[in-house]
DNA sequence: GTGTTTATCGTCAAGCAGACGACTATGATC
DNA sequence: GATCATAGTCGTCTGCTTGACGATAAACAC
């Protein structure tokens, strides 16, 4: 592999972000409208270059807080405050997949607790939150009605392997507690699960399974009643990252 | 985010290759010595430039059937073959990472059966497989007791991941099958668990696991006893990918 | 034949998961 | 205030999987 500097073609490389977050029962993504060609109006997710001076992870970061306002979480630091859980996904790089030039994208993925108002580099009206639901059903139509309009470029196919790999690491590690705030009850917790796995779980075997996994959750002391019903323990993530043995996903 | 295409810096984009195999009871990857500066001499993983017109995952095949002669593996045909199995693992674009120029790097991991020799571009002076236990302990000495140099660039690192992803995927997947060749004995595929993980696993336990998932291994009718003793069962991998219950990994 | 090696089958106890009954503590409604 | 609905929490039971390990089988070396 001989070095020539001019053997190699210019790549642009950009960093796309799948943020996602459950509101109202649903695994939702952020996603902007473009606002020039190509597909101009559509939905795509939040993105864009990555700058000289900087690494992919410090990109995505950047885009992050331009877009939610979110600091991204130090992986060092047990989750206790509201920054997000940031981490890469994959690179996206077929020739063709922006029409004007050859983009690498380097896709991150995103957790988020359920936030205020998107806000897309101060243009709330061109951010929302969408149920990933939706987004990635093909050809079909919204809640209201209204036919959906596919995601710009390969957006689709980063949507749903980011979804992919929330669902599956929720199942082995203490992730889904960055869909929380910072104190959740365990019922809020179980709530997590069904929004993003899509279903119903026992709340008795659910309990168990939480509380008896050591360093897991840890109990603050308070309870609340917002949930309705039995005032509920209040708990913040523990220390443990790891689930073992895993939470398991029923067949389905 | 407007889009300005001078509003970017030229990037480079490789992919660069984890290929792990197992030899004489070692998990081993494929090295080759770089000719040129920097870290000239040097071990480095192989890898190239991606071509304009390719995709990350072909650059990726390209570069694997140069280095080794393996045909990557389709993933959507049952591994029965003798082709490598290649997934992308992770992207690297830290700014300084080559000292030359902006490069960001795709890396991609394979698992190859074990092979005859090693070819880089017909030179098999200049590429080896070495334990990634060697390739990976920082300032040792190696088996002949010369001391060990580290991987050119940020190469240990991808190793490192490289690594780590194979030892956790093959927990929950049927992945270890592309360590053996085309037919092989639950013995076999007992000791690829070993070498990856570097532990001793129970081979009755082993076998009652690896026989009573279904769609795990398809029993051929024949048998052999290249490892000595009583002759063993040979198996080829069924179609099934995912283990459910996974294969757990021993504490350490 | 004896010993060694590897493969394969079986047994047993401990742990975990799924199904589900029972009870508790709130707010809402009559 | 009694009743009801809602959500949380604690138990019980059964079946499955695992880890530890005994026992047998079939080859080769001497």
């Amino acid at each position: 592999m001989p070095y020539d500097p001019s053997a190699f073609p210019p790549f642009a490389v950009t960093v796309d972000l799948v943020v996602l977050t459950v509101r109202r029962h649903a695994l939702c993504a952020l996603t902007v409208r473009r606002g020039e060609p190509p597909f101009q109006g559509r939905w795509a997710l939040p993105g864009g270059f990555v700058r000289a001076d900087e690494d992919l992870a410090q990109a995505a970061a950047r885009e992050l807080a331009e877009e939610t306002g979110l600091r991204a979480h130090d992986p060092s630091v047990p989750v206790q405050d509201n920054g997000a859980h940031l981490e890469q996904l994959a690179t996206y790089g077929d020739p063709k997949r922006d029409p004007r030039m050859r983009v690498v994208s380097v896709a991150h993925l995103a957790l988020a607790p359920d936030l205020p108002a998107p806000r897309a580099g101060g243009d709330a009206s061109n951010a929302r939150w969408a149920p990933v639901e939706e987004l990635l059903q093909q050809g079909g139509y919204g809640r209201d009605g209204e036919p959906v309009a596919p995601l710009a470029f390969d957006h689709a196919q980063i949507l749903s392997d980011g979804v992919e790999r929330a669902r599956s690491k929720i199942e082995y590690s203490s992730l889904a507690t960055a869909f929380c705030p910072p104190e959740f009850t365990v019922g809020e917790l179980r709530r997590v699960y069904e929004a993003v796995w899509g279903v119903a779980l026992d709340p008795r075997n659910f309990h168990r399974k939480v509380t008896g996994t050591p360093g897991f959750l840890v109990p603050t002391g308070g309870t609340t009643t917002r949930q309705g019903g039995r005032p509920a323990q209040l708990f913040h993530a523990g220390g443990a990252t790891l689930l073992n043995p895993p939470m398991l996903r029923p067949e389905v």
